[in-house]
DNA sequence: TCCTAAGCGAGACGGTACGTCTTGTCTTCCA
DNA sequence: TGGAAGACAAGACGTACCGTCTCGCTTAGGA
């Protein structure tokens, strides 16, 4: 079952190379993945069939349904490889230190979004007013929380008059910024992302602070 | 042209009695919003076939394209009535004044959502779940923005420091809110609604006492 | 379910006249078949494909599938008409009661066979050397094996030194038959029809007399 | 090109050993031959696929590909063989001259069929009611017909009132005895080869008397 | 004895047809 | 005569096979 869905398909035996995945069945995949990016950009994604995924590609029917489940599936594996970016975006900012705008900032971590949406609008805006967003906010606001409730636990475990739950903090600024990240792409991004942001920050920080 | 997705398919003649919009019509009409609103709580929204909906309502399948023009355009009209109730407790509870909390409550009106969400948590419940949930969600937000905007503004006219634009302002709390509002229904709502939205006001009143 | 296989796919309920199949789905059921016919004479049966009947047809392909299982289920609902033809011909010949050439020929009524075969000659030779043939030779079997027996287990019960069941003997009968008919077919049919018959009848009358 | 359909695959370069088609070859082929003869005896032969043949060969893909042109060309080829045993068998009993019953006997040879098929009793029923019987039955029909057509030939060649083409005669008696032979195998052949023989020469030899 | 080409397994691939499903339109019948 | 019933065209879906192909491996036969 060389099926999908499943984190990691390509067993990758350890020590030497292995024999990894077949070139061929990566080319195949990638293939897909950018027909799949190509057509979104079109037209709407919940217009587009296999068939015209598949027509794209140069590729067999029969070899789509090898590879993936159905068009959510390509298109869920080939977001991942977007949030990974977003993931290591991340891990780089938190590494950095809270060199700049106070600890908020740290916190929130908001500031890559924004950049990486602007870097991506093409995407994003399709994606939004294609139909199928949804994975894909929904991908962001995964990262975006648990970043947030990873901050926020570690900050409770040494204190502070919490009574909300970290949980329900996390939900309430990720849903913030995503709905403030979602209205700047429908409006075509009328700021650029540092101003955003900014925007973004001084209605979070006050939230932030009166917990402590 | 019998169709809808205009607000006022029935013209009501003025006086007297017109034509009422036939009694049978009325009754297809209800049949049919019944039976989808059945089936949502049976399974998944996107997983219902106009063939379920016309063979739940005993109805032949013209006669649905004859009221509705797709499954989501008899979703719509249907939650429109919920939308009404919604809005028609809004104006009652700013109608009181600012009785209680201070004055954060009353421009954010926030409880009347949470109130409402469980009232009919089933419904929500269904809907968030299935697939359909962002006409709901989208008329709850829609809602929500535009009563914010309106005492935003308002205040705005009135003076303050304000610098963030109030669409962005009304965003952001709203999209806050309905991310608190979809993770307490997805939770089982383990608070009662009233707790839910004291943790929302004391996230959201920090934000908006600093625009001040 | 208004599917086929069934000998009797309309009701016809007796008196007035009933709901008469719905003209539509009469016309929509002899479109399809005249297009299979049609396309056999075109290329071989094994070679077409349900697509192709439907595009000739002008007919959805889910229209297809309401009314026939199948591209098989098609050419044999099809062809039950043609073996009606037969089997009138084949009633009407035994009324004439033996008018002329002895007695075998009566029982034998093979002339009807070749002439039918000759007269639909086309059809014939297309079904035969596009692999769809059984059916048409089968039910050609079928009918003549039908008829032989009945005159054969009549002869019987009045006596005879019969030693050879009947069922072998009109198997026998049958299989030359359509063998012979088969190898007309192919050569182009070098003979009329009343040639190649007298042939036959001259092979088969010695056995038939021999078990007198 | 090592395909096959050419009657000889091998050219086996005449003196000492030339190059004897490597034996994995030979092995690879029986295997094959072999798998869709068990398999034939499993499940009808039109359900049969490549993939069937191939797992239960334990062969690549691509092997059987570079063996035979489809499973046609495999059942057919298989198929030689048994063609081959027959050819033989029915040499033998020519030779013998007329020891037995009558001329009749040695023209018609029915007798090696019965029992040919008797003795492979398995794969002719198989064969016959699973939808590749056609195969045996032509190569059954050929060779019989070959035979009759010479024997018969000659003996015009020698004088006769013949008035009927030997070809039609020839199909005659080979489509009845194919037409016996199929029914006495459908009906799990309730005679022993000799008897049912006997009933097909006893139908057969006034035809061949009333030709003289 | 080594080396090299062939045979081979494994299975990815493009392609094509299948039978199912759903949608929105269109025709026919009935009250 | 207008609404209900349901047949229909259109076309996407996911599955099943086919025949071609590209890989490495193994393995025999000639050097």
């Amino acid at each position: 079952m060389p099926h999908s869905s499943d984190g990691n398909p390509a067993p990758e035996s350890g020590s030497g190379d292995g024999r990894r995945v077949d070139r061929r069945v990566q080319r195949t995949r990638e293939g897909l993945h950018h027909a799949l990016l190509d057509l979104i950009l079109e037209k709407r994604y919940d217009k587009i069939t296999v068939q015209d995924i598949i027509d794209r590609a140069n590729v067999g029917r029969s070899t789509f349904y090898a590879h993936f489940l159905d068009k959510e599936d390509l298109l869920e594996q080939g977001l991942r490889q977007i949030g990974q970016q977003l993931h290591q975006s991340m891990a780089e900012r938190s590494d950095d230190g809270p060199e700049g705008g106070g600890e908020a900032d740290s916190i929130l971590n908001s500031h890559v979004f924004f950049v990486h949406a602007y870097a991506n609008r093409d995407l994003y805006r399709a994606m939004i007013s294609g139909g199928g967003g949804d994975f894909l906010l929904d991908t962001g606001r995964k990262h975006f929380t648990a970043g947030l409730e990873a901050h926020l636990s570690e900050r409770v475990a040494t204190g502070g008059k919490q009574e909300i739950p970290t949980a329900v903090v996390a939900r309430y600024l990720a849903g913030a910024m995503m709905s403030i990240l979602t209205w700047w792409l429908a409006e075509d991004m009328p700021y650029p992302p540092e101003t955003i942001n900014a925007m973004y920050e001084s209605l979070a920080r006050p939230s932030l602070e009166a917990l402590r």
